[in-house]
DNA sequence: TTGTAGGCGTTATCAG
DNA sequence: CTGATAACGCCTACAA
């Protein structure tokens, strides 16, 4: 493998043109450039990237926090990321999140200041630990979907989701509405729901009761949904109607209901959350979010953050937009 | 942020001792260790690993290539890499491919020795000038789901796929049996299909003829699939049964069935490849293929190579199996 | 505009 | 076992 110092010999000028040139440095003659860059050419060198990483204490790479749980719309999130990231020349470094312990350790390991040069956290709420040493280290971050005090955030407006969601199946004729949650972080069931407080607000503004136990609070899994859907209808008067968190949990609804005999939409409506592929498939009715925009705008405000490190934190939040499928309707009479 | 130095400092040792001690090295003494370590502790020390990198020459990084099209099979693929790699305490770099282009320069940028110590390549046939290269530089590098010459590979037998669901639906007594592969390099649609071979010795082995347009070789999208449908459908003599090489056209051979009013499967059957989420919600009956540990195996497989340069490239063949849903049915009389 | 020298934080190779 | 010291390949003043 060719170094820089083979290039300067063999184009016959110092390092430091040859540094500049592989930098688009302007200092550089357009004779010289030429002859360097012939030189590169002729011997096939390739700058060291971890070399010039170490000297530069710049990786060009940003990590990525990925839970697991994210299924099908990591993807197009993932999509998003590597548009605005490409442009940059950036690269991405992946880490796999699959249990509270796993999320700690990573973000332990995320602000091992040189692996990176930031960091984008999906549907993931840093530990306290972390987020002291992201200030202390000014080590750039933005979550995704998530947000918290002092740290820049790209995300959907989950409440006025819930809002839009609720306001549709009180406007189908709907009076026994219910909310499938899940906490705001994941990994921590007594956290708040992302979507309580729009719900809330939707359901007092329709005039409608908020009955005990219509607020379900679980994972966003399948199952999940599949076994809130359970407690729903053992209640004395059942929802007619039922608000998810996820697409996921939107379709473990209607098995459920299925499996217990009810018809969807004709005995029961559910609005999932996301629109995924699984709810264009499966015609469930849902609030689309915009994955693909929303990663690539997270990885924008981040790069800006690695550019500038002053800027303040930002925020962008992006509404969702109700899809209507399959699986609501007005209710019988 | 603490250097090496400052520790070495701290704990009155050598910067040699220190780094032995970092690196678990047997030659260093109980007593100095526990100094050491508590003087790491005290200063909140953490080696940079770019300095680690550029002077061991070992990145502790693996390089992903994915393709976008792998839809929802890239996650478990991407767990099973992960419970190898975490072991080995590597971390993923990863690059999307959405095209040719694409594939190209990732490959391209991939072996810039130094920003990884290997690479996996999921389902995408690399480009002879990057072969060259890898073997020129001994770049360690496997292959997921794909084989070439003189590379590692980590795959299914899609031919033994396909003979298991050619002689599945003869079994239940299709004659008309149609192939709806893929071309071996997905953005070579002139290169031959993954399936082909098997396809066509299962059917010879069943006694059953090929037909002229029953090999349709489509890339993996569910539109593809319809599109395929479409085109078999037309012919003289419509097949009754499809074997599909991934669940996404199976689905799109379902749903163009429907669309033309044929029903699934009393009027015609599919099998679909992978078991993908879809296929278990959509009740797809398909070949199973056991991605988790394909990505397992591949990142072992990987790991192996880096630890021992020497190793002769290496193949594994995992065996897919066929799971029966509810897409395949004896033809009408 | 260009070349030179110093430094980035570790690892690894030596003597001791 | 331990401590200097020389790389590692590039960037970046600084001097010319």
């Amino acid at each position: 493998m060719p170094t820089i110092d083979d290039v300067a010999r063999a184009a016959g000028v110092g390092i430091g043109t040859v540094s500049r040139v592989l930098n688009d440095s302007p200092l550089v003659s357009a004779a010289l450039r030429q002859r360097v860059l012939a030189a590169i050419e002729r011997l096939g060198y390739r700058p060291n990237p971890v070399a010039r990483a170490f000297a530069s204490r710049r990786t060009h790479i940003i990590e990525l926090l990925v839970p697991l749980f994210l299924g099908p719309i990591f993807l197009p999130v993932l999509q998003g990321i590597e548009d605005a990231v490409a442009e940059a020349d950036y690269t991405l470094l992946v880490r796999t999140v699959e249990d509270r312990e796993d999320r700690d350790r990573a973000f332990e390991r995320c602000c091992a200041r040189g692996r990176s040069d930031g960091a984008l956290a999906l549907w993931l709420v840093p530990p306290a630990a972390a987020v002291e040493r992201f200030a202390a280290e000014s080590f750039p971050i933005v979550l995704l979907n998530v947000s918290h005090p002092g740290l820049s955030s790209v995300g959907v407006d989950h409440d006025a989701s819930a809002r839009a969601a609720v306001k549709y199946c009180a406007g189908l004729g709907h009076e026994r509405i219910a909310l499938v949650d899940r906490p705001v972080d994941t990994f921590d069931p007594a956290s708040p729901g992302i979507c309580e407080i729009g719900y809330r607000e939707a359901m007092s503004s329709a005039n409608l009761d908020v009955r005990d136990g219509y607020e379900q609070k679980v994972d966003l899994s399948q199952t999940a949904g599949s076994a809130a859907l359970g407690r729903l209808l053992n209640l004395a008067e059942p929802p007619t109607a039922v608000v998810a968190a996820s697409d996921a949990q939107a379709i473990g609804v209607v098995q459920a209901a299925r499996g217990r005999g009810w018809r969807v939409p004709a005995d029961i409506s559910v609005v999932g959350y996301s629109d995924s592929d699984y709810a264009q498939f499966l015609g469930i009715s849902t609030i689309a979010v915009p994955l693909r925009e929303l990663g690539r705008e997270a990885a924008e405000v981040l790069l800006s953050a690695i550019a500038q490190p002053a800027l303040m934190p930002q925020t962008v939040f992006r509404p969702g937009q109700l899809v209507p499928r399959k699986t609501c309707a007005p209710p019988r009479a």
